[in-house]
DNA sequence: AATAAATTTGACTCAAGAGTAGAATTTTAT
DNA sequence: ATAAAATTCTACTCTTGAGTCAAATTTATT
């Protein structure tokens, strides 16, 4: 019981180094997404975190580690949103603004970082990332189709209805900026806005 | 006289100089685009070329200014695109649909590389870069604007309006491929619908 | 307090890829 | 045909940043 309730403990060691991969990861992906994982050395990721690059490799294997499971990361975040069900006489597209907004909240709003550079990842890791990226883009094509057979979403390619769209939310790392005068939950708004009007059946003649 | 009818002949060595360092740069675009520019090396630039790496300095200075051309080039395409002026009584909105296909266009069927790695690029270059982006952007935010004074564009932040569709032409590098299913027309085509219906201010209210 | 385990460091190795320079080759001009 | 200019090459140097390792330090356990 005692063992039990320690379990969790931030004195725990485990819990600790947990946490402290977690920030290599989160501080890394971070800077990743702001310069680009080839500008970004592990000078720079520990220098951030206050530790020498040596110490780093106590906590990852190398450099192509932090960025797979930097996308991971993001994408495990994506996963969670997309765990809620619509409600029972929602629309796909309701349905589909609400992910939206959520996706942008988590890149304004919530420190996730969505990285698009897989190609520095090799092998069987970038085969991954591309296949869990592969699975969010097929579940959220699904959810255009499905608004295309409740009639909240009009006709066209699918694909391409969500490739626009989700061009928007990788395009965010380009020009959005935590500290900047746009604030997270107006683009939130905006964006949604602009991603119901592209592609709502409404109007569509 | 004989002179001035043989300067742009293609036996003129200047201008095979040219035309060699645009492949050089084209070429080289295009790879970045596809696997960006730390995954690609000199060596697989001048190999793709039938050269070997060292011919390549003949005819840039070193990789970074390849890459500061690449976006020029690009950046040159799109102020062409943009210097074609509305008609006379065409709407903000048309003419902005209008500009976008040709972007699409240029970046499925003219083999033009939109890149987006800026941070890879140093001092000057790298500021000239960014300001060439930044003054296509403005460009377009003055079209979504006037859009919005002529009352065919929808009210909100232009900027955002923006940022949204101008994401969805910079994403293409992650999924569109010349050889594969989808059709640079048909994808302009979809693209331009989208983005109409996303900012157009009939409907609004 | 002593010991063990965990964490961090300083000083290092290594190599991939950018870039160089003079020689070789090719092309053009005389 | 010869010389000059242009272009390309081979063989190399250099450096930056990834990664390593044993020692030093810190923390936890006994």
């Amino acid at each position: 019981m005692t063992k039990t309730t320690l379990i969790s403990s931030p004195f725990d060691r485990d819990v600790q180094f947990a946490a402290k991969k977690r920030a290599v990861i989160v501080s890394a992906a971070s800077a990743f997404r702001r310069r680009g994982y080839h500008n970004t050395s592990m000078v720079d990721i520990a220098e951030t975190l206050g530790l020498t690059k040596a110490a780093l490799y106590y906590y990852v294997k190398n450099k192509e580690e932090i960025l797979y499971e930097s996308h991971l990361m993001t994408y495990a975040s994506m996963d969670d949103v997309l765990q809620l069900k619509p409600a029972t006489n929602q629309t796909a597209l309701d349905y589909l603004a609400g992910v939206f907004r959520s996706f942008v909240n988590l890149l304004t709003q919530s420190g996730v970082s969505l990285l698009t550079d897989v190609d520095s990842l090799k092998g069987d890791w970038q085969a991954e990332v591309l296949a869990r990226r592969a699975r969010i883009e097929r579940r959220i094509i699904r959810i255009v189709k499905s608004g295309q057979i409740d009639g909240s979403i009009r006709s066209g390619d699918p694909r391409l209805h969500v490739f626009f769209f989700m061009g928007a939310l990788n395009w965010l790392n380009a020009w959005f900026d935590a500290d900047g005068r746009l604030d997270g939950q107006d683009i939130a708004d905006h964006f949604v806005v602009q991603l119901r009007s592209g592609i709502s059946a409404l109007g569509e003649g």
